[in-house]
DNA sequence: GCCAACGTTGGC
DNA sequence: GCCAACGTTGGC
């Protein structure tokens, strides 16, 4: 099993909005970056946790966890021509733009990106790096247990 | 709203 | 296939 870390605009899909979604599951829809695409396509796999983080926001951190759910699968708004993430050159023969569906797990205590930062165990964190702006970005084992116990 | 960092585009 | 110009991300 793999830990990642997924980046969301509250104002689009929050962890609140994923609580109230039927089987509180939600397609990671619009991700148009190919390193954040293969990580899904490619490494994702049923199973797996992800840090669910909240960005553009007042308070950028962690909010939640998710499971990723689902096997991956082409994303569904790249087809339709009226979606701000529609994408004329993908067909769904040959989808362009791959993505999982994550399953809400629970809510954490929030954790903001100056308290991760204060802590030498995760200076190695994608997440933290200057001039990150991968949305999706693995965390080790050693991260996660780490952040789960701030949690605690 | 600024701007650093980095990804993408397209002319050559 | 190089690389300048441009666009986007996202913390601050």
């Amino acid at each position: 099993m793999q830990y990642w870390l997924m980046k969301s605009e509250p104002g689009e899909v929050s962890i609140d909005h994923v609580i109230e979604l039927p089987n509180q599951m939600v397609e990671w829809f619009g991700i148009r970056n190919y390193q954040a695409r293969n990580f899904m396509r490619d490494m994702m796999q049923i199973g797996d946790k992800a840090l669910f983080w909240h960005s553009s926001c007042k308070e950028p951190g962690i909010y939640g966890i998710v499971t990723i759910a689902t096997e991956v699968h082409p994303e569904t708004l790249q087809f339709l021509p009226d979606s701000e993430y529609y994408e004329p050159k993908s067909t769904p023969e040959k989808p362009l733009w791959w993505c999982i569906d994550v399953k809400f797990e629970r809510k954490t205590k929030f954790i903001s990106i100056q308290e991760l930062r204060k802590y030498p165990e995760l200076e190695n964190m994608r997440v933290l790096q200057r001039g990150n702006r991968l949305s999706i970005t693995p965390v080790s084992k050693d991260e996660w247990d780490f952040i789960m116990n701030l949690m605690d």
